[in-house]
DNA sequence: CCCAATTTGTTCGTATGTATC
DNA sequence: TGATACATACGAACAAATTGG
């Protein structure tokens, strides 16, 4: 039985990272849950085909991200085990989404100025290249855990004061209803995935490597009317999506 | 601004892995759309703040791949580039969503088999525990590339010959049409992302460290009868998800 | 309280891969 | 093309902590 979950050499990827990647998944997918630990370092050598160090290499990595802890002479504990839940509809809302899970919630404002509206970012709010449009980014916590990092643009003219509002309600939702706009709809989404870059490394607190889910959503007004578009990434091991039809 | 892409070291993925990493995606998003080729050596070299071997390495893999060809005296070439759209909603069908872009479509079934639902898919299908249900794992090709690997559950005794149907088919949708089912509706889907398996790597075609997309969907009869219980998994460089609302 | 088994922690050495110059 | 520095991976051995008899 052994070799079953043989790791593979020499492709540009350390046998201890795709141990810890491999590692991390099967906690959030609850495989250890009945004994709350982890197999020995031991056994997880033997199952990877590998030399204890690098197995302890694995774990050094997921204990620095703080999902398990070692004791010595009892074995490797799982700390945190959590992927939360973002559920996309046509009432897509954060804080709504999430902030039912029982959860704290942040939502930090990192920057934010006016720019010309490059073509990309005119096409999908339906203006001219070049109107002024208000390029915020913002970073959101759950629990004090970085769950995503957002760049979104708006209409330079409708929602001038935007930034200040979402500094204060720390919610785009709270935000669009200072500036008069009471309701929205999530017109379309697009996700993809992709590794994270070094700066959503330090933004998000990941590790090197890790994966990110990446949404491009569209959001209108009840006339059909852009509001928003917006450019968010995820930690794949710290969020999911689900759509219900 | 020399650096402002760069890489991290020593973090257990190799330098010339993040840079294939960055490019492979830079050339999916069409960054270099516009002469048909990716910047020279000398030219990545200084945006990512390494050495020109470092960067060679990272080419000759995505050359590996056939995603580039690099030409001496005139620079790299980009061989292919595709990122397939895959539309989710309450019709979400394969066949009609990839179809419609003019692809050729396969379907082909690697193994079937007659179990005992799983407490997991007894939940999903709303049946006992521990009856019989179908399990069908295939893999579908655009264009002869891979693009997904399902396992589905059906109900056992409602889809006693869906496995032939679908070999014949090659399409869900055909085969339960087959077995006297018109329509259907995709009911929930859950989105997330995580590292490719080995056995993922082998069946599609993939290099180790590649990011999947996971999805785990519910397709139901117009009675809201759950027919179908599906896990599949996409390589993320190659399928992207559209919601539209 | 002691003992044995289990498990993590640490320290040698050696070989190979990665990256720069 | 070497030369150099560091990261990765393996192997063997031993130390320290915990558990359960």
């Amino acid at each position: 039985m052994a070799g079953q979950r043989q790791v593979q050499r020499q492709n540009g990827v350390a046998l201890w990272r795709q141990i810890a990647d491999r590692v991390r998944t099967s906690i959030d997918n609850g495989e250890y849950d009945h004994s709350g630990m982890i197999p020995p370092e031991l056994v997880l050598a033997e199952q990877f085909g590998v030399n204890r160090h690098t197995v302890r290499s694995a774990l050094a990595a997921l204990g620095q991200e703080g999902i398990v802890r070692a004791v010595q002479g009892r074995g490797t504990l799982i700390e945190r085990r959590q992927r939360l839940n973002f559920p996309i509809s046509k009432r897509t809302r954060f804080t709504a989404g999430i902030g039912g899970q029982g959860r704290e919630l942040q939502g930090l404002l990192l920057s934010f100025d006016t720019e010309p509206a490059s073509e990309t970012i005119a096409t999908h709010l339906c203006l001219a290249t070049g109107t002024p449009v208000i390029k915020l980014e913002a970073l959101r916590k759950v629990d004090g855990v970085p769950v995503s990092r957002s760049t979104s643009w708006f209409p330079g003219d409708r929602f001038a004061g935007i930034a200040d509002a979402y500094r204060r309600s720390e919610s785009i939702t709270k935000a669009f209803a200072e500036l008069g706009l009471a309701d929205y709809i999530r017109t379309s989404t697009e996700i993809s995935a992709t590794h994270a870059e070094p700066s959503e490394i330090t933004d998000l607190e990941l590790s090197p490597g890790a994966i990110v889910l990446v949404t491009k959503a569209l959001n209108t007004d009840l006339d059909g009317v852009p509001v928003q578009y917006a450019i968010t990434r995820f930690p794949a091991d710290r969020v999911h999506f689900t759509i219900e039809n």
